[in-house]
DNA sequence: TGTTAGAATTAGAATAATTCTAATTTTATT
DNA sequence: AATAAAATTAGAATTATTCTAATTCTAACA
């Protein structure tokens, strides 16, 4: 693994937001390691296809990048808030039903968060 | 609900693939019920957000719309390519693990596929 | 130590999906 | 028929991401 790999790498594993790819590419310039944006790209790709790194969607927003930890996620159907929640591990219960080697899943539960439920009631 | 979003809903409902935005507003044209890409655009958001469809990303290709009829997707890590399966509901267990009411959530199981499988191989 | 080949990085241009804007049309209501 | 609100429109604008081709780095070897 290269040097801006490893530095990568380590920023979202000791992150505990979920950062964009300009995030990740700022957090590197505040330390004084300037990499190119493309470079940022080149290897959250590369990163991603390793299994390395997860990359979550969500709506109105770029691409966020995230440790492999085991955990799994809350996303606001209204305003796309995501956060973290640790459900119990599902692993062994889907690979029972999936008859090809899995390498990991993604959960993501859906529900309106505390704020957009407020602002729906008051409508 | 209006024409166009009704129209929309029923071409995601209907189709086994996942249909991107392009698709979908490309499919209207072939019915010729022509609307500009920007209501295609409006409505799959809003159907979205109302939680009539779902919208799955995956790397490398623009965001595919699916019908919410429960069913979960198997991703390839490496090429990217989606496919259906029907796994277990999950929908009471992770409920009970989470204190909110939660609207639906989405399972993707990553793996790689035969053909990238076969390909890794000859390597 | 100098040479070489391959990989990684770079800046900037290019692309493509999506959103925005402001005008127009449609729809429903009085 | 008149009005207001919502939906649609074309096209411009935006923005995240990928591409390109040149340059730099790395590591293995002569």
């Amino acid at each position: 693994m290269t040097k801006n790999a490893a530095y990568i790498l380590e920023i979202i594993n000791h992150s505990d937001s979920h950062l964009t790819a300009e995030q990740i590419h700022q957090q590197l310039k505040e330390e004084n390691k300037s990499v190119a944006q493309a470079t940022v790209y080149n290897n959250l790709s590369s990163l991603y296809q390793q299994g390395m790194i997860r990359k979550i969607s969500v709506e109105g927003h770029p691409d966020r990048y995230d440790k492999m930890r085991r955990h799994d996620h809350l996303v606001c159907r209204n305003c796309g808030k995501l956060s973290d929640i640790l459900l119990e591990d599902l692993t062994e219960q889907i690979q029972k039903q999936v008859s090809i080697p899995m390498i990991s899943y993604d959960l993501k539960v859906n529900y309106i968060c505390d704020e957009c439920r407020q602002k729906m009631q008051n409508t």
